[in-house]
DNA sequence: AAGGCGGGGAA
DNA sequence: TTCCCAGCCTT
């Protein structure tokens, strides 16, 4: 029964599969784990030039471990989820002192690992280090849930435990590594959220979303809470003679922790304070919104123009010049801030 | 314009 | 065990 599943998909495999993606390439533990981290919340075109710059950047796990985070940091610009740089930077550091620079290859390793629980652990195992081990990603739980006709959210505990059961019971001792990488490009490329393309699916006979169908609502969505509205007023201090822009780093934790941000005032009034008593100039951008999925944030940007002073308070800051590139990490808004004042006179 | 994606760490 | 993180892509 379990045999005929993975025989399917792996059959399915071996004509559709993916099987040149970057990661897929000269493959070793280290590519697969860095792949797996940028591919958590992100889709496979979009990590693409972004895990090509990193592996070249750092070819090896001691190299990454190594690097300043300002520079992993910079790497990760535009990727969101700066958490996943964060923990990978120090899982690299930790597996040089436990581990001589290799990640260690059991499941109870791996997971002590920050940024690395248990699906990416399997995935590690199996793409990595040919090791048997089950995944869970939202592919497979997609392709899982439709398959046994699972109706409620899977995000609830029970389901997710019930899905793990099912992938472990389904996973091949033999040919793992290609059934989970086939369980990740059906759900990728043929059951999709919306319109899968059902005829081309290599389970559709035993399919019970399929048989009854529930195609269309399955995976039910997430339960949805309202979003609340935050507003922040930005400080963006210009020095007018070297076009350098004053920024700080952003707290360890937290929201964009550890990036370099325009400080934060809860006020325009607030914003005034802070800023150079009698600046030259005082230009107010345009608000825009930047929406999350549990808030959205209304962005009050203010340029003032000011001669380079020291950093005007304790804070953790620095001047920027507008026009060099620089590696440290900025997000999203910042950088949409920065593309701004480059056109800005 | 709105909603989904998605695993893991903190609370 | 529940809640929170946070930007890109598809619809």
């Amino acid at each position: 029964m379990n045999e005929q599943f993975s025989s399917h998909v792996l059959s399915w495999f071996d004509k559709f599969g993916r099987k040149t993606l970057p990661w897929q390439l000269n493959k070793t533990p280290y590519r697969v784990w860095l792949s797996e981290i940028m591919l958590q919340q992100t889709q496979v075109n979009t990590v693409i030039p972004y895990f090509k710059r990193f592996v070249e950047r750092f070819p090896s796990l001691p190299d990454l471990a190594e690097a300043e985070q300002d520079t992993v940091l910079s790497l990760w610009t535009g990727l969101g989820y700066y958490a996943r740089a964060r923990n990978l930077h120090k899982a690299a550091q930790l597996a040089v002192e436990r581990y001589d620079g290799q990640l260690p290859d059991s499941q109870a390793e791996l997971e002590t690992l920050p940024g690395i629980g248990r699906s990416t652990a399997g995935a590690i195992l199996s793409l990595g280090f040919g090791k048997p081990a089950a995944i869970l990603d939202g592919n497979v739980k997609r392709v899982l849930a439709r398959y046994f006709g699972e109706s409620e959210w899977p995000g609830k505990t029970a389901v997710q435990r019930s899905l793990w059961q099912h992938s472990e019971a389904l996973t091949p001792a033999h040919r793992h590594d290609d059934y989970n990488q086939a369980m990740m490009d059906l759900g990728a490329l043929v059951c999709t959220r919306s319109k899968p393309d059902c005829q081309a699916c290599p389970l559709r006979s035993d399919c019970l979303a399929y048989q009854e169908d529930t195609v269309a609502t399955i995976p039910a969505p997430k339960p949805k809470k309202e979003n609340p509205t935050r507003t922040v007023y930005l400080l963006i201090q210009r020095d007018i003679q070297t076009l350098s822009i004053l920024l700080e780093q952003r707290p360890a934790t937290g929201i964009w922790g550890g990036l370099w941000s325009f400080p934060e005032y809860e006020s325009k009034s607030a914003l005034l304070n802070s800023a150079p008593a009698h600046p030259e100039q005082l230009i107010e951008l345009s608000p825009f919104k930047h929406v999350f999925s549990h808030f959205t944030l209304h962005c009050y940007p203010i340029v003032v123009d000011s001669h380079a002073t020291d950093a005007i308070n304790e804070r953790k800051q620095r001047w920027v010049p507008l026009h060099e590139d620089i590696e440290l990490g900025y997000s999203a808004v910042t950088v949409k801030l920065f593309k701004k004042l480059k056109v800005l006179k």
